[in-house]
DNA sequence: TTCGTCTGTTAGTATAATCTAACAGTCGTT
DNA sequence: AACGACTGTTAGATTATACTAACAGACGAA
C-alpha cells in the first residue's frame, strides 16, 4: 500500500517555486544544485512531475509550475516560511530552523498549520 | 548515501515504551497490533532494533529496551506528548494533533525542540 | 569543422520499509 | 497423541528515492 506522502516532490516543486523568484528560466541543473542532488534523479523527479502535471517543460528545458503545481508549490512555500521565521524568532539558529522547517513543512495537516499560523499572528 | 534518519526505528522504540506502560509484557505481535503492521515486518524491525543494540529478547519473546534504546524511546515518547498536547491547545482535533506529532517528533532537531519547549512551558 | 563542455536522459544499482506467503515452534484442548 | 491457535521467522515482491555510468544533443571556441 503507497504512503500518501510526496515529501519529495513536494519538495522540487518548493524548489522550483523558489529559483523561479531568483533566476529568469529555471532548469533540471538549476534544481539539481539547489538541492545536492544528481541531474540523473532530477530529471527522473521532473519526469514524474510531468507525469502528474505539476510542470511543464519547454524544448529548451526551462520548468514552469502549473497551476496545481503552483498551488502546491506555495502551500510549501508559505509552511516553510513560517516555521523557519518561528523557529528563528524562538532562538533557534538560522540555519537550523530552515533544516527543520523543511522536514516538517511535509508533515502538517492543514488543520494543524492553520492552528499554528493563526497562534503566531496573534 | 543513507539518510540518516531512522524515523520507523524511532517509533518503534517509542511503541516498545508506551506499551511497556500498559501491558506487564510487549511482544512483537504487541506491537504489530498497536501500529497496524504485519508481524513479519515487525519480525524484521525487532531484529535491527537487536543487532543496533536498543532491544533484548527473552526467549519468551518479551522485549526490553537497552538503556540507549529507552533514551531514543523516551526523547521522542516527550516530543510527542509535548507537541501534541500543545496542538491540542491550540484547538486541533486530539486525533490530528497525535498524529501529526508522530511525524513531526523524528524530524525536529535538538535544538528547535528545547527552542519550543521552553517556549511553551512559559 | 571539430572538439570539449553543458545539459538531459536512460539503464541499472542500492537501500529502506513495508507487504504476502509459507513455514516452525509452543501450548492448551480434545 | 493430535489438532488448532497463537507467535515468530524467513524468503521474495513492491515501492520510493536516491545513486553511478553511459550516452545523446546543443553550442561556443579553437
Amino acid at each position: 500500500m503507497p504512503v500518501t506522502n510526496n515529501e519529495s516532490a513536494e519538495n522540487y516543486l518548493e524548489t522550483i517555486l523558489l529559483l523561479s523568484k531568483q533566476l529568469p528560466v529555471v532548469r533540471s541543473v538549476d534544481v539539481a544544485n539547489e538541492l545536492g542532488f544528481k541531474k540523473s534523479s532530477v530529471s527522473v523527479a521532473m519526469k514524474h512531475l510531468r507525469e502528474n502535471s505539476h510542470i511543464t517543460v519547454t524544448d529548451s528545458g526551462f520548468i514552469y509550475l502549473t497551476d496545481t503545481g503552483r498551488e502546491i508549490a506555495e502551500m510549501i512555500y508559505e509552511r516553510h516560511a513560517l516555521l523557519s521565521s518561528w523557529l528563528t524568532s524562538l532562538g533557534v539558529d538560522p540555519e537550523v530552523a530552515s533544516e527543520d522547517a523543511c522536514k516538517i513543512e511535509h508533515d502538517l495537516s492543514k488543520e494543524s498549520f492553520e492552528a499554528i499560523k493563526k497562534f503566531i499572528s496573534k
